[in-house]
DNA sequence: CTTGACCTTGACGCCGGGGTCAGGGTTTAG
DNA sequence: CTAAACCCTGACCCCGGCGTCAAGGTCAAG
């Protein structure tokens, strides 16, 4: 399929796929005219590039997915080397949360009854 | 004191600072010299400031903080004056909490044996 | 044949939080 | 008095993840 109709079956823009491309994310065929090819497998590959961007990983940190990105992450289990790097910004993403509790804490502490 | 004593003091760089200004975020008075002259309570606000920001709120949402800046969030109560604006911004910090937290689940359903 | 939808590359724009000059003026120590 | 160290404003640069415009090639329908 070409990258617009890849784009609405993966729900994202054409934009993106191209910027994904030029990060190493995909490798699609060229067509003799010039236009993009992807297969059937790259609609759940943007799925899970874009899953794994939104959690806050970057392009760079995707590409260490690339062995497995044919994978559903949605659930089964991850290649370790992906594994660990989840691990990483999991406990990021923890830490995060838990700062953002102590400042919770004392907004609340801050209105002792307007609240 | 001046910009690059404030600067030592409360760990961060002249240009932070003086962006901190630009942002409405910082009102030092200013010498006959046209030098910037701050107090010592700055030092405080300033780590407030970087404690904010280092939590993912923007120098946007800091400004609601403004009228309580100076009392230590380390410590007890805050200025009940701005007990709505405080409120308000809890909510913003709850939700972006809860917003971490999804994260937190995705990235733990995608470490199914590891964690 | 023309229109319009689709494709190509290249390049600039945006946001946030500053970094880093450039081209000055001021203060302070020796 | 001079040199170092400080201060000022203004302006451009950076990153990531694209949006968006420009200028043009390709292809199917009418």
């Amino acid at each position: 399929m070409r990258i617009g109709e890849l784009a609405d079956k993966a729900g994202t823009t054409v934009r993106a796929l191209r910027y994904y491309e030029q990060q190493g994310l995909l490798h699609p065929r060229r067509a003799p005219n010039g236009y993009r090819e992807y297969g059937e497998s790259a609609v759940g590959q943007v799925g899970n590039i874009r899953l794994l961007l939104s959690l806050g990983l970057t392009a760079h940190d995707v590409r260490a997915f690339l062995p497995c990105l044919d994978q559903e992450f949605a659930g089964g289990p991850v290649c370790p080397a992906s594994a660990r790097i989840i691990a990483r910004r999991l406990t990021d993403v923890e830490e995060k949360i838990a700062a953002l509790e102590v400042v919770r804490g004392r907004l609340i502490d801050a209105l002792p009854r307007s609240r």
